[in-house]
RNA sequence: GGUCCGGUGGUGUAGGGGUUAACAUGCCUCCCUGUCACGGAGGAGAUCGCGAGUUCAAAUCUCGUCCGGACCGCCA
């Protein structure tokens, strides 16, 4: 007798039915010689029952066995409006147990209680748990909806190298020792980038792939080493075509995953959004911008403020309306704390209520000052200015962060939005303090500004790429960027980061080869999939949207990979350890 | 590399120098024909992550270490 139906699926039109169904026992209810069995399976669960003749057979069942079991589906007489199948039962003439469990060491319920490791541990268990049934056939519907969407536009997906050349620019390689040539190692990916340039020079002018990445880098909570990225690579085009495609492509999942009409995507200058949010990944769901009240400190005799006036730095705040009475001392010694997190050296406050300001610096401003502030941030009564007086990065980083904490504290955020924004223009390159130099902001294959490329060894901070993000909640959904295509152009490149001409052919050497021989405008991006599922499951972590995730340190503990190797397998890949 | 939080029966928590180590849930036995987080009665189950130290006495204090989590750095 094979399985008839799926257990979540039995309703009212079956009553009367003969099934055969199959499944875990979730719930065993032992009345004497009546006995309730609640049987799931990932779409659901059904009451069994057995009574005085069938009670002996099911005596032994537990928790987790796996039940196979012939009846037939009959109407409740007490309907349970919590259970989707709650309008029915079964009611069992034949059971047969398939397999027993042992108790498990953790409850397989919707809310589990069991922490992170033991879920960990036993993956396989917490899997059974709906929530994570519901997250992963998400992950494929959104998987297969892209497959579709971009096969529809004309893209083909190529699978590219997992053992590759080790590119020492950008993050950690995670590394793969040859046996053929001891003392060489393959890298895997951190991404397909070099690849799929290479295909778009080889002639697939759109190409896509779901593709496995890995970095040695520490773990967040939206961040584990193996992850994928849905990647995306277009030929002769320009930005607003890629994002055109992007944005295609959300909308179709938006539509089908939760039924949502998507308007389109806001765009904002990286510098733009750093000023005006303190991020380059803002959460739009609610305002709280950034000010600058530099200007209103221009002649203060506070000497800190004058200080980092004189210092180039900048006095940023923000304003929380309506809440200062909200906020005790300790509440606001413990955001001063925050901020310290991000580097800033402190946090003054001011509270203006009832016409007067008052707070931490409301000594050292003048009137006029006050005048000013309430005036240019339009206070009104019980607002709260939160000031952070630093120099111009660190302010706003440290209110960037600040807001986004007090977002989620003061419950600013709508729920139900989904904030799209394209940040663009980022800068070409940052300043790397250890290694003393500039390095690729995004990466060394970037498209510079056009109007930039003079100042490519001039000014090198002023430069700005044709790189951008998508943003969403305040999470980074994809980076991307137009690529060079032209291989003097890329070689200045790699000059203005320090890398010689002959390093860069040891590195990169295939790379600029295929640049001489025909290579089309081009350009794509890459979206961390995990992420975009963690919001559409409405998860703040990784791990729930993961099958089988890693801990903060990278380990499986499951598995208990990574582990020590035998002397043997060292021996033949040449490698010995230091002790 | 750094900061912070945590580790106590199977699971999740409470306790925070002397306790019979508490509670919930799970588990086991018995009773129960309409439960659905079933109910009732009883029971088993923990050398309090590991190692040192302080102390008459350590789950509790100190140091170290391992593990888990969050964050900063890092993540082209």
């Amino acid at each position: 007798m094979e399985r008839t139906m799926l257990n979540g699926e039995l309703n009212l039109c079956h009553v009367n039915k003969e099934v055969v169904l199959q499944g875990w026992v979730s719930k065993r209810r032992n009345l004497g010689s009546l006995v309730f069995i609640d049987l799931r399976d990932y779409s659901g669960i059904v009451q069994l029952v057995f009574d005085e003749t069938m009670e002996d057979k099911v005596k032994d069942v537990r928790n987790e066995f796996v039940l196979k079991v012939k009846g037939s589906v009959q109407e409740r007489k007490d309907k349970n409006p919590k259970l989707k199948t709650g309008d029915i039962e079964v009611k069992c003439n034949e059971v047969e147990i398939i397999s027993k469990a042992k108790t498990t060491p953790l409850l397989i319920q919707d809310e589990t209680d069991a922490l992170e490791d033991t879920r960990l541990k036993y993956r396989y268990l917490d899997l059974r748990r709906n929530v994570l049934q519901q997250n992963l056939r998400l992950r494929h519907q959104v998987c297969m909806i892209t497959r579709n969407f971009l096969s529809s536009k004309g893209f083909v997906e190529v699978e590219t190298p997992i053992l590759c050349k080790s590119t020492p620019e950008g993050a950690r390689d995670y590394l793969v020792p040859s046996r053929i040539f001891n003392g060489n190692f393959y890298a895997l990916p951190q991404s397909p980038q070099i690849y799929k340039q290479l295909l778009m020079i080889g002639g697939f002018d759109r190409y896509f792939q779901i593709a496995r990445c890995f970095r040695d880098e520490d773990l967040r909570a939206d961040r584990q080493p193996e992850f994928t990225q849905i990647d995306i690579e277009m030929s002769f085009i320009e930005e607003e075509d890629i994002w055109a495609m992007v944005e295609a492509l959300m909308f179709e999942i938006f539509k089908q995953v939760k039924n949502i009409e998507l308007d389109s995507f806001l765009k904002l200058p990286y510098t733009e959004c750093m000023r005006r949010f303190g991020s380059d990944k803002p959460d739009l769901r609610f305002d709280m911008e950034l000010n600058e009240i530099s200007d209103v400190f221009i002649d203060t005799e506070f000497t800190v403020f004058k200080n980092i006036l004189e210092k180039n730095g900048k006095i940023n705040c923000i304003v929380v309306k309506n809440k200062a009475d909200g906020f005790s001392r300790k509440d606001l010694d413990k955001l001063q704390d925050f901020v310290k997190i991000y580097n800033a050296k402190a946090l003054s406050y001011l509270k203006y209520e009832n016409g007067l300001i008052s707070g931490s610096i409301a000594k050292v401003v003048s009137d006029k000052e006050k005048e000013r502030l309430i005036d240019q941030l339009n206070l009104e009564n019980n607002d709260l200015v939160l000031i952070v007086a630093d120099e111009d990065y660190i302010s706003n980083i440290a209110l960037g962060a600040l807001r986004n904490k007090l977002g989620h504290e003061l419950m600013l955020i709508d729920k139900s939005k989904y904030a799209f924004l394209w940040v663009t223009d980022f800068p070409m390159f940052e300043y790397n303090k250890e290694e003393d130099r500039y390095v690729a902001a995004h990466h060394p294959f970037t498209s510079v500004k056009p109007e930039d490329i003079d100042k490519l060894f001039s000014d090198p901070k002023n430069v700005y790429s044709r790189a951008y993000d998508l943003v969403l909640n305040g999470y980074e959904l994809l980076s991307g960027s137009i690529r060079i295509h032209d291989q003097k152009m890329q070689a200045k490149v790699f000059e203005a980061i320090g890398l010689s001409m002959e390093e860069a052919k040891e590195k990169f050497g295939f790379f600029l080869e295929a640049f001489n021989y025909g290579t089309p405008p081009h350009g794509g991006v890459g979206i961390g999939l995990e992420r975009l599922i963690m919001i559409l499951c409405d998860s703040d972590n990784i791990r729930d949207v993961v099958a089988f995730p890693k801990t903060a340190s990278a380990s499986d503990l499951m598995s208990e990979a990574p582990n020590a190797v035998d002397e043997k397998q060292l021996n033949e890949l040449g490698i010995s350890l230091k002790k």
